[in-house]
DNA sequence: AAGTGGTCTAGACCACCGT
DNA sequence: CGGTGGTCTAGACCACTTG
């Protein structure tokens, strides 16, 4: 994975810029790393586009490429990267103790909402899964997936009640890979308020969406309604993303 | 712009995507394509490397590409493709009446918080601009945003009741082209329920971060509260994202 | 074994920026 | 004008999937 010529160019990069090795904040010229890395310049163009698209550089046409300042001062928002999806299956907890209650667990006909959102046709059985997560006891997210039994049919209560994305990686050899999100927010039902703590006039995140496999198969709808304290989403827009 | 041979492609193969001309969804192979469209093969993954990005088509080693269900069923949902930055400055209205209305406008020393995010030295001088959008007459955000004078030192009051993005990019050819922003949520504050006609318990949603020129000079600091019932960003997240 | 996408090369030519 | 990034080519070789 990481012996990948352009993916070793893009991380020692970064550790040159961390290492402010580059004065004004200006990468050498294309052409010159392209010597110094010993490489094609079509590879240090891989690299330096995939850092653009990162926010990492900033790409102008006839002057150069330029170091982004706010990735030196402020690193640590960059870490997003690549570990979005990890918000919501496996928790990026920082160290601290997630754990999972199972709320409710059944096997129903899809909806017609469900059908539309994971392409089923009529007839087809989904689990309906509703878990409460919670983070170093407090409660965080309530979860309600929906998966088609017929792309994971083992699946039990015990499993759900930890990590399903680890579960179908391991035991079916399929991957998450993609998905697609809304981020909304809304006031807190009564049942929010009872779970999460919640008094009247606090309100919920809410991120709804569909999880896809490597090929595409949608394999999860999924409804989390988040503690408003802990919904933090960052996101780097780049308008001239090809 | 759009006579560059790779982006042809894209809005051709979109177009067949659409008009269902690829049998089981799977689309030729690329050396066919290239043949096909005369183009090199680089050019052709090049494309589809961007479809593929976009979520329009799945790639798989070995097996070939596919169209992605959902961009058949849901095309809507795709329609945010590089539009997620008009959001905030020309709000993407769809035929909708957007208007302005200045709530507030000075020059003040930037604080510590606003040097950081704009990337100022002390002593530096930022405007400070509070509007709220209206969209059809219906009060929907209020924005406090932050611009350093140097950066638009022709700023008026009369000009920020319009778009600045606009303005800048007319008058000063300078373009915002990219942005790093953070979504949350949070109970109304009074203020927030008399302008957005909220009643206590209805939430805002909140995005705030930075916005950047194309040359990597931070622009704007913004915080937006929007009306709970009209946040709802939409996110592609694919973690094979290079 | 054949088919398909992934990586990488070496180089031509173009478009934009600054001196 | 020289320097820089952008587009595109033509092709070699590799890695994975499927029959």
């Amino acid at each position: 994975m990481a012996d990948l010529i352009y993916r070793k160019i893009i991380n020692d990069i970064k550790n040159r810029i961390f290492d402010n090795e580059f004065q004004n904040n200006k990468l050498p010229d294309e052409r010159s790393l392209s010597e110094s890395y010993q490489v094609s310049r079509s590879t240090i163009k891989r690299a330096l586009n995939i850092l653009a698209q990162q926010g990492v550089v900033f790409k102008k046409r006839g002057s150069g490429t330029f170091v982004n300042p706010l990735y030196l001062k402020n690193q640590s928002l960059f870490q997003y990267e690549g570990n979005n999806l990890g918000v919501t299956d496996n928790i990026s907890t920082a160290g601290q103790e997630s754990t999972i209650k199972l709320l409710d667990y059944q096997v129903t006909p899809a909806s017609a909402e469900i059908q539309q959102n994971l392409f089923l046709n009529e007839n087809e059985f989904v689990y309906q899964i509703k878990r409460l997560r919670l983070i170093d006891g407090k409660p965080i997210i309530i979860e309600t997936g929906y998966i088609p039994i017929k792309l994971a049919p083992e699946l039990s209560p015990d499993t759900v009640r930890e990590s399903i994305f680890n579960y179908i990686d391991d035991k079916e050899h399929k991957r998450v890979s993609k998905s697609f999100m809304s981020i909304m927010t809304e006031p807190s039902t009564k049942e929010d308020q009872e779970l999460l703590n919640l008094s009247t006039n606090e309100p919920v995140g809410i991120m709804s969406g569909t999880f896809f496999l490597d090929d595409g198969t949608p394999f999860e709808f999924s409804t989390m309604r988040v503690h408003y304290q802990y919904l933090n989403y960052n996101t780097f827009i780049n308008l001239n993303a090809d």
